[in-house]
RNA sequence: GCGGAUAUGGUGUAAUUGGUAGCCACGUCAGACUUAGGAUCUGAUGCCGAGAGGCGUGGGGGUUCGAGUCCCUUUAUCCGCACCA
């Protein structure tokens, strides 16, 4: 028999699925783990080989926990709401629930074919009503909870209704917009309406006007992980801000708790570090400055309070509450007119002219509370709204941006810190001695920062703070293709659905676009309302919204009563790995975590933190391939000889390119405008050139793994995408390199049957050297999947084959079946049946199967003389450090390289590494 | 600007974590079998040198008996954040 992959994949892929051999149940007998991917947006393009590598790698994995005996969950949904599916279907009028079903089996054909072990019956869907009732449920959830600061949790707002009946607002310390503070009577007082004004201060889900991103090309507001510069992460369109009423999750009040929780977190300190910059805790000073005829003091936030002998200004942000109460009269319309500036200027343009110092004067003046002097309170937009208090004391001195605006102003500049040449440019530094700051003077800036906090918080002109930069989640998109909202307004005061009304689903449309008003497209929906016609909310969820909590759904999918039981949580627990891409690091990651957080906070879920171990699996980029063209002629010339032409440098399609050696015909046939193509060739041969692009349509470098698998077969591809190189390093798609891994395997095939096709397998006792090779094999590749350096493992094995050369013995060869048989798992079933096994080779176990190691009894050790190696030497494993000491000085390898010269030095280390120093 | 990562043959990469640099492949060259080869098998293949030998992990410096690995410095590339007070 061939190693006719295809029959033989054709043929597992049926049978695993008739026999469900992936299904999997709850089993308290066994060890749960739970590897988890990503699950992917089913795009229209389809899957190019890029999306498999991690997949490939999670299904080593699972496969391999599996072979170790544990009940592995790895299971596998769609993404299947978001913004490309709404643009088709605003472009052709098909709506998206149509073509995103189409691109899911599409995705699943090509998933099928590459042999991965999911367990398809616990398949979900974002956009499958009998989901996202569980998405809105948890909305409902933070919508009628608080985050209470002292107990660290939240807690149902009915709680904080009772507080604020009880004692007003005394006592309460709990996450919100903005402060607050009334008392019992006056909360009496209000009615429903004001009384739910202040709640939505308070709640976990809550609508407040905001500054958003507002993308006038995509008619949505987008999250600040979807901008990148200035443009909209889908499309590239320009982003504005704008202020509007939007739904919000407060994700921040999470924050200390997001920030604590990475540390047990077995995620990469890469990853960790972007997780901590964009929470961005900040510790520094509440400080309260006095404003020359006013009452009430203006709020600033710093993390210097050293350099406050040094303020000679302050700067307020153009969008700050106070702006008017600041203003004077005679600087009312220059002011008027700078905001009116900074308001047509884009998010792009304000990133794209950071250096340009602009601002204004107010005419205000506060007072420096240390100094005693009078500093004039100016607007500019390098002061943002958004973080702190929207207000700063201006240390021109000792902050770069302060200078500049000090220096474009002809502000006063004195230093407090000693160290710097201020003549030029501000001395930023956090080091060096105070100058110039009364009591503080001579003092060593960090401990001035401390004393500093003390000294504020005794003149009781401010505390200690802790500041993140870290924003609420604006959760709201004005889009159709998403999670309807399960809330109705009575006198715009929104209600939540009661949770056995949901799912509140989402309801058809003929056009998918925003009305002539600006309203999103659920406007044009007739009787979007409550039997008693109160309107339910137009905006749909953002595409996080259903990514949120989808690892909990798959531990119990087909639960009618509950997002997951009880039995199944309890079982499953949480995310052991989980492998995807880092480009969801400030995304997913974090609102994943806040949501299951909160679950927990409420007793739903019993882990707090959703994903244990991440891997980043890199970017497969694309491979594109040239062809040069004489210009003005149908000529092509080959990539050595196109120096002794003119020529223009065409992309072709990577299909038809092997070895980067164009395949002629399909050339002629690839274009109409081809077909009688001439070639000018070296060697016989027409090379084509190459450069690495991101794999896109337009450059013809898309590689659809269904290619490889017709061509290859389904464990070619994956064994070789992961001998590519390190999972998480990105790297080019290059196939030149397929053809060895596929001789490993035609090799690895060639030890059951031989050249004519004759089984040749026998039951002959393996010789120790065979042994030994089998055993250092199975150790080795066993760790390396442990380490997920599954590139170094395929490299074992193909050293095993070197090794056993021609080695048809049944002792060897059925361990080695059952090890390979996470990466080539067709190959693998075939052969392992082939050996007589009625069961299926994922229910092998290693303990039956690959017994103990052998033990080494001895080791070969480099032996150096002056640190240049000079021989080698094998030690028993036990022996002494002084007697391989004196075992290798007794060598006559030895004596030849000291030259009978006595030894200075001898270096034993933990009986391994010797060195001699002559 | 701040933070993080990476740099090794013609190519992808490996290195027992401080101990023979280049494993395993691709490619190339040579040979065998073949009507043929984009098949299979065998061998060679870091660079310089005829050779002995020398030189070699982006550059420079250091620690060490010994450095791809640790430290300092510098350059280049990639990623994240970015007027965050």
């Amino acid at each position: 028999m061939e190693y006719d992959f295809r029959a033989i994949e054709a043929k597992w892929q049926k049978e695993w699925r008739e026999r469900g051999t992936y299904k999997v149940e709850v089993d308290p007998s066994r060890p749960k783990f739970y590897v988890l991917d990503m699950f992917p947006y089913p795009s229209g393009a389809g899957l190019h080989v890029g999306h498999p590598l991690g997949y490939i790698a999670s299904d080593i994995y699972s496969r391999y926990k599996r072979l170790c005996g544990f009940n592995v969950l790895h299971p596998m949904g769609y993404d299947a709401f978001g913004l490309p599916a709404e643009q088709y279907a605003i472009q052709t009028g098909q709506h998206p629930a149509v073509t995103t079903t189409q691109n899911i089996n599409r995705y699943r054909e090509q998933l099928d074919k590459i042999g991965f072990s999911f367990d398809w019956s616990r398949e979900v869907r974002t956009c499958d009503p009998e989901y996202y009732k569980w998405t809105q449920w948890a909305f409902v959830q933070m919508f009628s909870h608080y985050y209470d600061n002292v107990e660290q949790k939240a807690r149902p707002i009915e709680e904080l209704i009772a507080k604020f009946a009880a004692n007003g607002t005394e006592g309460v310390d709990a996450a919100c917009t903005a402060e607050m503070k009334f008392t019992a009577e006056e909360w009496a007082a209000k009615n429903e309406q004001e009384r739910e004004q202040v709640l939505q201060n308070y709640r976990l889900a809550f609508r407040a006007d905001t500054m958003v991103n507002w993308c006038p090309a995509l008619g949505t507001v987008l999250a600040n992980d979807e901008v990148k510069d200035g443009l909209s992460e889908r499309g590239g369109h320009p982003v504005e801000q704008k202020r509007m009423k939007q739904w919000l999750l407060r994700v921040t009040a999470y924050a200390q708790r997001m920030l604590d929780g990475l540390e047990k977190l077995e995620w990469s300190d890469s990853l960790k570090e972007i997780q901590r910059n964009w929470i961005g805790r900040s510790t520094g000073a509440q400080m309260f400055f006095a404003v020359k005829g006013m009452e009430e003091k203006l709020e600033i936030f710093t993390t210097r309070p050293d350099t406050v002998f040094g303020v000679t200004f302050m700067v307020i942000a153009p969008e700050h509450q106070w702006i008017d109460r600041l203003t004077t009269d005679e600087n009312r319309a220059a002011v008027e007119e700078y905001i009116a500036q900074t308001k047509k200027r884009s998010e792009r343009e304000r990133i794209a002219e950071t250096k340009r110092v602009s601002g204004v004067a107010t005419g205000s003046y506060a007072v420096n509370p240390f100094t005693g002097k009078e500093i004039p309170i100016y607007v500019s937009d390098y002061v943002l709204a958004g973080y702190g208090t929207g207000a700063i004391m201006a240390v021109p001195a000792h902050d770069s941006r302060d200078y500049a605006f000090a220096r474009h102003f002809g502000l006063e500049i004195v230093p407090v810190v000693e160290g710097g040449d201020i003549s030029k440019e501000s001395y930023d530094a956090k080091a060096g001695a105070m100058i110039n700051s009364g009591f503080i003077t001579g003092m060593d800036v960090k401990e001035a920062i401390e004393v500093m906090f003390d000294e504020v918080e005794k003149r009781g002109i401010g505390r200690k703070r802790i500041n993140y930069r870290l924003r609420d989640a604006i959760f709201s998109r004005q889009r159709y293709w998403g999670e309807p909202f399960p809330i109705y307004y009575k006198d715009d005061v929104p209600y939540t659905l009661s949770v056995d009304q949901l799912p509140l689903e989402l309801p058809a449309v003929k056009d998918f676009g925003p009305t002539e008003q600006g309203e999103p497209p659920l406007a044009r929906v007739e009787g979007w309302c409550t039997e008693a016609g109160e309107p339910f909310e137009l905006s749909t969820m953002p595409g996080f919204a259903g990514s949120s909590a989808y690892y909990l759904r798959y531990m119990d999918p087909h639960n009618s009563e509950a997002l997951v039981s009880r039995e199944a949580d309890e079982y499953w627990r949480n995310v052991d790995l989980y492998v995807g891409g880092i480009e969801h690091a400030t995304g997913h990651l974090m609102y994943s975590r806040f949501w299951n957080m909160f679950l927990y906070d409420l007793g739903y879920v019993c882990e707090d933190e959703p994903f244990k171990k991440l891997v980043n699996q890199g970017m497969i980029q694309g491979r594109s391939n040239f062809v040069y063209r004489v210009v003005g002629t149908n000529k092509f010339v080959s990539l050595g000889l196109r120096d002794q032409y003119e020529t223009q440098e065409i992309h072709v399609d990577v299909n038809i390119v092997r070895n980067d050696v164009l395949d002629l015909e399909a050339f002629r046939k690839w274009r109409p405008e081809f077909v009688d193509a001439e070639f000018i060739l070296e060697d016989g041969k027409y090379v084509c050139g190459w450069a690495i692009e991101k794999m896109s349509k337009s450059m013809f470098n898309v590689v659809n793994p269904d290619y490889i698998v017709e061509a290859y077969g389904a464990d070619t591809l994956r064994m070789y995408e992961m001998f590519l190189g390190p999972l998480e390093q990105s790297k080019p798609w290059d196939t030149n390199g397929i053809d060895g891994v596929h001789k490993f395997l035609r090799r690895l095939w060639g030890l059951f049957y031989d050249r004519f096709g004759e089984y040749k397998l026998t039951d002959e006792k393996a010789t120790p050297a065979e042994l030994k090779t089998l055993h250092k094999t199975i150790k080795k590749v066993r760790e390396d999947i442990e380490n997920f350096s599954f590139n170094t493992s395929i490299a074992a094995f193909m050293i095993c084959l070197n090794e056993l050369g021609d080695c048809p013995k049944r002792e060897i060869v059925e361990p080695l079946v059952v090890l390979i048989a996470p990466f080539a798992p067709h190959i693998a079933e075939e052969l392992w049946h082939t050996l007589g096994h009625e069961t299926s080779v994922c229910d092998a176990k290693y303990p039956e199967v690959c017994a103990e190691y052998l033990v080494e009894n001895s080791h070969e050790y480099p032996v150096s003389i002056n640190g240049k190696m000079r021989f080698k030497k094998e030690f028993p494993l036990d022996m002494s450090n002084d007697e391989i000491t004196a075992a290798v000085l007794a060598d006559p390898a030895a004596q030849k390289w000291t030259e009978g010269r006595a030894p200075k030095k001898v270096i034993v280390v933990k009986g391994k590494i010797i060195n001699i120093v002559i």
